[in-house]
DNA sequence: TGTACATCAGTGAACGCGCGTTCACTGATGTAC
DNA sequence: TGTACATCAGTGAACGCGCGTTCACTGATGTAC
């Protein structure tokens, strides 16, 4: 294998796990821009000094967390959206999606929708990107379909970043239902479809 | 006439404006969790103590902050729709209108933008209320229009809620180009336009 | 395998600083007669 | 109009506290021979 780790390293990394996790914890209540480095290792069990051992500081945290909370899913919108099936079917699976990776990580989608306009700018700038990288992948999946056939470039980028955006919205409704009913949660659910419906509509009638 | 000042009341509203516009100036680059008093106070130029004579924290001048963005855009959001016309033309107004709001309140808007997913919770609470109450204002005025004859309540807030959602999102866009070329102002007035637009064929063929 | 040296993740004391909040105060403005 | 008292927006000193950052350090892990 090509990366063998010593103990020193698997220790480091341990301690830096630690350090993220914490911080996730911490900033269900704060935002980035409030929060302590001293909070962080406190939580952690590590002297404060530590921190520097692995971030600058709590911004450079905070786009690690960028990374790690919307790197890992290019590929999985990627598979969403080159599964086969009528538009109808895809928001059906898209929104499910959602609502099962708000439940798998709701600390890093309320981290992404708390901080998307953040006053941090580097984290900021970092969730931008991503979100703009999203788009231009959810645009090359569209133009695949027989949806946007006929479609600028350009039209195809704007109904990307529509579906990008709702998406982040409807993560963002899923995580405010996570502390209610189960029967909140299905009004979202079906608030949230009907939403992507009627864009999916627009879309079919764009050219019109 | 009901309220007539003294020379002391106008002294206490000139201070507490003070308070609101530094801290708003302020809150342009940072977020108001780590807005302190001492900040604002200073910026004002007057002692720290001064401010508990007008706002018990910085989260109660947030949610201050909040009805002075907010509460003056009902009126003009219930003439804007109450309008006759196409929803093409509809949608051109639309972005115009929230075009000059930009340009005309920068800091009210990215205050908002900002601190809609915010960590500080009252604030946070008093947006998502404000917004409650455009999106059932918009739904009122969608009821009269013929485009949504024969659609549920419940839809209608749905497609309600889109737009609104949307102006913000049109708002933040208005903002990030505001710094850039002329011509950027103009890209994100079409990529506006045409999401709306979007969304408003979609509504027309909801009941398809 | 054993030894001698290098690396480096985490420590702990120390620093200067700005914070939110308290308190008793001052003096201009307001009010009652 | 003039006087005596009440109100209250803004003051300034003081407090204890947690912050980010520096520095020289320790001792376990890694490496070269």
């Amino acid at each position: 294998m090509s990366h063998t780790f010593g103990v020193r390293q698997v220790q480091k990394q341990k301690t830096r796990r630690a350090l993220m996790d914490a911080a996730l914890a911490l900033l269900e209540e704060q935002s980035l821009s409030s929060l302590g480095l001293r909070e962080v290792t406190r939580a952690v069990g590590v002297a404060p000094t530590a921190f520097y051992r692995h971030f600058r500081s709590t911004a450079d945290l905070g786009v690690a967390l960028v990374e790690e909370a919307l790197g890992s899913l290019h590929p999985v919108l990627g598979d969403l959206m080159s599964a086969v099936g009528d538009s109808d079917e895809l928001v059906e699976r898209a929104v499910e999606l959602i609502a099962r990776h708000v439940d798998g990580y709701p600390a890093h989608v309320r981290f992404i929708a708390r901080e998307r306009h953040s006053g941090v700018q580097p984290v900021r700038d970092a969730i931008q990107g991503q979100l703009t990288r999203f788009a231009e992948e959810v645009r090359g999946e569209l133009a695949k379909r027989p949806e946007t056939e006929g479609w600028t470039d350009d039209d195809r980028l704007m109904l990307a970043g529509l579906y990008v955006d709702q998406m982040l919205m409807t993560a963002s409704l899923f995580l405010k239902a996570q502390d209610e009913s189960e029967e909140e949660r299905l009004r979202v659910t079906r608030l949230a479809s009907r939403r992507m419906r009627l864009i999916s509509i627009g879309c079919r009638h764009w050219l019109d």
